[in-house]
DNA sequence: AGGGTTGTGCTTATG
DNA sequence: GCACAACCCT
């Protein structure tokens, strides 16, 4: 390759630690890529979140705008390291490139929009139309899967499987064909049962029954003879005794079998039987599986087909059938216009094994050009010790298998630019011993001493409504906001969604501002559950408590049983929690007794309310705009906070019980698919190895996960843990402590309330799609043209951060990723203007001023979870805008607007006006609503 | 003292 | 459905 500098590495992957500046160095890739001439078309950086894409978009477009300035000193420089030119040769080069970089369509993207794209482009060639509409709900897949399994004629099939499989409810098993959708691609070939699995469950039982015969006759104890007194296979199976090689192993049977000797024998024929017997049984299983899976896959398409929706894992399915079965390399050029000769892919431990073939046809293309002379790139950044996915099928093994197969050199990133020299040396103490091929991290030069405490708790105290671990949680935030440090500068971190509610809510009743940023659910509550708990007690007249708090909460309602004399069966059940909270008065004000309020007004009866209730996850509400951050460790991967305190787990772990598990061979391919039974590794060695595996990747991922957790803070880190039962013992923690508790001299009004609310003027962002709107008012024509220019300009609007010219620019960039090949480039230049009269309208500036944005957007109403284009909070109300391209449907928009109004003044208390802003071509027109 | 049964409680999440 | 703890049985 010509002119290529000497220290730029085509064929390169970070192995990045925590806090080494992953993103800085992708920054540093992309720049320097264009920077040596690159056209920014031919580059592909892929992410796996829109947050992680639209970061690195921003750092691009700033850094190419605001490249001489000092703060983008470090950036400048590593750019010319790797281009091996001067910073003056680059400064004067930036005008151009940024320019260069604006005009051209970027493929900065999420992984699932860069399939979604390459999806739309060449859809047809498998007869589906490039229109959809993305989401998770499907409600009418199940039913239309159960009508055409029984058209098929094979109903029979899945009712003996939904009986078959433990009993498990039809959803389980609805789930378990969605376990080979996601990775179908990498499926074997399923054999077919061999039959004769009755015959064979007859012999063994007939076996046992003479066993059992032979015991009693030979005065074996009780329990002895017991475990063969079963009539069912399936509880012979499951007893332990299985587990032995020899009956003199066995305390209960050593005096029978040292009698006769032959009992040992016709043990080991009934084990021998066993294992064929289990084999068969999963060979059926898996049979009957195959067999509807099919029409699994046909029920799919034809949903997609009829409704327009798919899910993300149609897309991959889809695209994968695209691009191996139904186009050329040639024709997806031709289709995306575009050859990649460069790719930068992000967290690519997360990477998942359909993911990677969706991609490797781009990279082949890349080594394909090997040798030739053209410059080409493959880059990748990630850490297998913060691999945290694999549940949702990442494969943390792809790093470095990827690298082999490629010949991609891997090189460290072990100096930690975030955290103090406390964190980084406890955690490499912890880590060093138990974590294969841990690279101990360097402290950055300067970096301050910080703190490490590890606080530990006797759980041991019975049944007390608080639980120690979360006052002692509450008792460190104390002690850090008495050393001066303001609340907002604190994040407490959990393993699970349920710890994070419950703390919130003892944060909220010790006064501590929190802001839940779990995907939490408003049944997880403890003041909601019992709130709904009353009313479930006032209807069927009883009820199992379920918590502490639950059972002090019944106790005060059966106390005031007489206090409920107004209740009777008719109340709807927002008249019902209506008057629970006037009566119980505990309620005053609070958010989520509001979303509560909200949901129970679309029932007209408890019982489907409680339902309702107990099905749909309901987005907790944030009680502040501003409070010590509460999430779990999976949802702060990233992030970095100055001051951590690490929670425990509340309670137990779960365990690995998936019914059908896959063991994958070198290439990562399925290679077989086992059927779980209980005890059947005690009958074949080629399961019980698995469970084996499965059991070290469960410990693997358990250290992943405590990796991210200790590495969160960047001056101070406290862990509470738990005497007995901790997580945290996988590590080996003790109770320590290291460096020196930091004291600010902030006076208290440093963190007071007032203080803390965002004045960094309006910042937007996560406010949902339009997309369903757009469709539904336009369908009739099914005009793509104007549909795609209509979503463009949605998303566009949604993507700016802030309303000004440089947010615009940057949120047309995206626009331009995600609409680009099905909006014009004409277009785009239409929506810049119809957004920078927006921008101009005085009307529209008067409306923004003094306005604050409200965290949740999202509004739980009429059955939907709505989302407005965008609230604005002021002093004295809110204010709901709702974006339109066209006057067409007028009174439909006043209407929805008005739905919106209402459904925040219900939520809020407080007043609210909504405005309609028509975003034409001949201009701005602001109607207030 | 070890085998066995009974009772109890129960993830993580993006596009 | 499974693991763990507590208890019961041989």
């Amino acid at each position: 390759m010509r002119n290529l500098p000497k220290s730029f590495r085509p064929y390169l992957a970070f192995s990045a630690s925590a806090g080494s500046g992953k993103t800085f160095a992708l920054s540093v890739r992309y720049l320097s890529l264009l920077f040596m001439g690159v056209a920014p078309g031919s580059i592909l950086a892929a992410t796996f979140t829109n947050k992680a894409a639209s970061e690195m978009r921003a750092r691009v477009v700033e850094s190419l705008r605001s490249l001489h300035e000092p703060s983008k000193k470090d950036i400048l420089a590593a750019v010319c390291v790797q281009t091996e030119k001067s910073a003056d040769e680059i400064l004067a080069m930036q005008p151009e490139v940024l320019a260069r970089f604006l005009r051209s369509s970027v493929h900065i993207v999420t992984l699932d929009s860069f399939f979604g794209l390459i999806f739309r482009s060449s859809s047809l060639e498998i007869g589906l139309e490039p229109e959809f509409e993305m989401s998770q709900l499907a409600p009418q897949i199940e039913k239309l899967f159960v009508e055409n399994i029984s058209r098929a004629g094979k109903l029979d099939d899945l009712v003996s499987l939904v009986m078959g499989i433990e009993q498990k409810r039809f959803v389980k098993l609805f789930d378990l064909f969605g376990s080979f959708y996601v990775q179908d691609a990498i499926l074997p070939a399923m054999g077919s049962a061999q039959g004769g699995r009755y015959e064979l469950e007859g012999e063994i039982m007939k076996q046992a029954r003479e066993f059992h015969d032979r015991l009693v006759a030979l005065k074996a104890s009780g329990s002895a003879t017991g475990n063969f007194a079963t009539g069912d296979i399936a509880v012979l199976v499951s007893k332990p005794l299985w587990a032995k090689s020899s009956l003199h192993d066995h305390s209960h049977y050593r005096k029978s079998v040292t009698a006769d000797p032959s009992l040992d024998d016709a043990f080991a024929r009934m084990k021998g039987l066993i294992a064929r017997y289990l084999s068969l049984r999963e060979d059926e299983i898996l049979t009957r599986l195959h067999g509807l899976y099919d029409i699994y896959k046909d029920t799919h398409i034809q949903n997609i087909r009829e409704s327009g929706v798919m899910n993300f894992d149609d897309i991959s399915y889809l695209t994968y059938r695209l691009l191996y079965h139904a186009i050329s390399r040639e024709f997806l050029h031709f289709k995306i216009d575009s050859r990649f000769a460069h790719i930068l892919l992000d967290e690519f431990q997360d990477t998942s094994t359909l993911q990677f073939l969706l991609l490797k046809p781009l990279i082949d293309e890349i080594f394909a050009g090997l040798g030739q002379n053209e410059f080409r790139s493959f880059f990748y950044v990630g850490d297998t010790k913060q691999s945290l996915y694999r549940f949702r099928g990442g494969v943390e093994e792809l790093f470095g298998l990827v690298a082999q197969s490629y010949g991609v050199e891997i090189e460290p990133m072990d100096t930690n630019y975030r955290s103090s020299r406390s964190v980084i040396e406890q955690v490499n103490e912890w880590f060093a011993p138990v974590m294969e091929g841990y690279i101990p991290q360097k402290s950055k030069p300067g970096a301050a001493e910080g703190y490490v405490r590890v606080s530990e708790v006797d759980e041991a105290g019975e049944e007390e409504e608080l639980s120690p671990l979360i006052a002692r949680a509450i008792t460190e935030a104390r002690g850090l906001i008495e050393s001066g440090v303001s609340v907002d500068r604190i994040a407490f971190l959990l393993f699970t969604n349920k710890d994070g509610a419950t703390l919130q809510e003892e944060c909220y009743k010790e006064g501590i501002p929190t802001i839940l940023k779990t995907s939490s659910s408003l049944q997880h509550l403890p003041r909601i559950a019992s709130l709904v708990a009353m009313a479930e007690y006032l209807f069927y007249g009883r009820r199992e408590e379920r918590s502490a708090l639950e059972a002090a909460f019944m106790q005060r309602i059966e106390a005031a049983r007489s206090a409920c004399g107004w209740y009777d069966v008719y109340m709807t059940p927002l008249a019902v929690l209506h008057r629970l909270i006037d009566e119980f008065g505990y309620f005053e004000n609070d958010p989520n007794i509001l979303k509560l309020l909200d949901f129970a007004r679309r029932f007209d009866d408890i019982p489907s309310f409680l339902e309702a209730f107990g099905s749909n996850p309901i987005q907790v509400a944030s009680n502040s705009v501003h409070g010590a951050p509460i999430m779990t460790v999976h949802g702060s991967k990233g992030l970095e906070f100055d001051h951590v305190i690490l929670v425990d787990r509340l309670s137990r772990a779960r365990h690995d019980s998936a019914p059908i598990m896959f063991r994958y061979d070198s290439r990562l391919f399925v290679e077989r698919i086992y059927y779980r039974i209980k005890n059947r590794e005690l009958f074949d060695d080629d399961y019980a190895a698995l469970l084996e595996e499965r059991k070290g990747q469960s410990v693997k991922d358990t250290l992943n996960v405590l990796y991210v957790a200790l590495t969160r803070a960047a001056e101070q880190l406290i862990v509470v843990k738990k005497e007995k039962n901790s997580i945290f013992e996988a590590i080996g923690m003790q109770e320590m402590e290291r460096g020196t508790p930091l004291r600010y001299e902030t006076s208290v009004g440093h963190h007071a309330a007032d203080e803390s609310t965002e004045h960094e003027g309006i910042e937007i962002s996560g406010y949902g799609r339009q997309e369903v709107a757009a469709r539904e008012e336009e369908s009739e024509e099914k005009d793509y043209e104007a549909i795609n220019f209509g979503l463009a300009l949605h998303y566009t609007l949604e993507m700016m951060a802030r309303f000004d010219r440089s947010s615009l620019a940057e949120a047309l960039m995206s626009s331009r990723n995600r609409y680009g090949l099905l909006v014009e480039e004409r277009a785009f230049a239409e929506i810049e203007r119809r957004i920078g009269n927006l921008l101009e309208c005085a009307e529209f500036r008067e409306i923004l001023d003094g306005a604050v944005l409200a965290r949740e957007q999202s509004l739980g109403f009429r059955g939907a979870l709505k989302q407005v284009d965008l609230l604005l909070g002021y002093a004295e109300g809110y204010c709901v805008v709702e974006y339109k391209s066209s006057y067409k449907f007028h009174g439909k928009h006043v209407e929805q607007t008005l739905g919106y109004i209402e459904a925040v003044t219900a939520i809020t208390g407080k007043k609210c006006t909504g405005a309609l802003v028509y975003i034409l071509e001949e201009g701005v027109k602001i109607e207030r609503v």
